[in-house]
DNA sequence: GCTGTTACATTAACGCTGTTCACTTTACAC
DNA sequence: GTGTAAAGTGAACAGCGTTAATGTAACAGC
């Protein structure tokens, strides 16, 4: 009756470790490290047999990505778990777990998010799961609550998501250790992204912070 | 008297030579693309005869990058001509300069800026160079002419170059054809760049915008 | 002129990579 | 029992970065 079944499972099964020790090595090694020979070891099988699995690396690694993207979006939703709904200190915690994703899964982030490289092209579309969604909602919430301006929701997000995105990147990009020089101090990500969170949220112009302090604003 | 030049002339030549040839294929297949072998038949060379010149394949890239990022220099100092000092607008031109490099170079950018994965760890550093120092001294004229509020102005730097650089890395990785789906409409680089300029200098605070509109700024 | 040294190039080879091929083994259905 | 399909194997190919051994030419010093 079920030998079927279990046929398919141990295929299930070996698939799983396949994706398994395909995130390992990934995690670890960063792409270079996940061979399909490695991958196989690991399992115990042959490198040919991942083809039963997969068409080939690349579709193998895109799979593993999707499983990365999973664990990104766990950061995303633990965030906002004590954050009020639509304060600005949600958004703040969004950008911090972002931040913590890339640098505690540093090697994964870097293929998750990689240039395409070396990656398949379907992946590296925005991913519309529930990190994309939860962040969306945080910033329609923070609209209506005032707590940001009024805005097309998906142009801010995009926005907060490329300033959050080019930080990480650029730290990581920077230095092993995620830190920059920066007139005489080492600033690492977390920090840059608290004292660039006073530009995102009241901007570079000078009579915001004029008018916000001194109140002389010229009634137009 | 001059065989020794003709000599040392002739290998500087080869190095040059092997220079250009690994700038072509990184430009036109990126980083896999540049492979010792290849720059060898490029050069009318073997492969083996580039390990007089440079220690290794990433010893090769990483004077190929140098070499990358005099180019992304010109496109910035090209940028600023005929913007006027201290204005806004020049800071507004370095950015699309920044990502009209990277559209106009994929594939060199994806690795002059690639998250550090394959390349060797000096290079990444922010450039020091021209590129960087005029962005820096723009920002500091910006502020001495009040166009953006007085900070420090290295962090304001890294804020601007966080916010384009994220901009170029999450579309480059999103579509080959640096476009991305927004809410119906497609955006491209230069588009979203002009849009988040608002943000970028007013901010999202809501207040910022309703002073600046109705002048009704509470004096605290 | 001869010798030693140095720079520059070569070919062969090693171990690694992704992938294909031909083949075997296993498990199931009829 | 036979047939079929899935699952796994090892050999092999072409490419990769790199090393080793070797050859060649041009120079310096005697």
């Amino acid at each position: 009756m079920t030998p079927k079944l279990v046929d398919s499972r141990r295929a299930t099964d070996t698939e799983t470790a396949i994706l398994e020790a395909g995130r390992d090595l990934l995690a670890q090694g960063g792409i270079n490290a996940l061979s399909m020979r490695a991958v196989g070891a690991r399992v115990g099988v042959s490198a040919t047999a991942i083809y039963n699995y997969f068409e080939n690396k690349e579709a193998l690694v895109r799979r593993v990505v999707t499983l990365g993207f999973e664990r990104f979006d766990a950061y995303l939703r633990e965030a906002v778990v004590d954050r009020p709904e639509g304060s600005a200190e949600r958004l703040r915690a969004l950008g911090e777990a972002y931040v913590r994703f890339a640098f505690e899964n540093r090697e994964y982030f870097r293929v998750l998010f990689a240039m395409h490289a070396d990656l398949p092209r379907e992946i590296e579309e925005l991913p519309e799961g529930s990190g994309y969604s939860l962040f969306r909602q945080s910033v329609v919430d923070a609209m209506e609550a005032g707590s940001i301006r009024q805005a097309d929701p998906d142009l801010v997000v995009l926005y907060l998501w490329t300033h959050v995105h080019g930080l990480v990147t650029l730290l990581l990009s920077c230095k092993p250790d995620a830190r920059c020089g920066h007139s005489g101090e080492e600033l690492n990500a977390p920090d840059l992204l608290a004292r660039f969170s006073d530009f995102v949220f009241s901007g570079l112009q000078p009579q915001a912070v004029a008018r916000a302090e001194t109140g002389s604003a010229a009634a137009s």
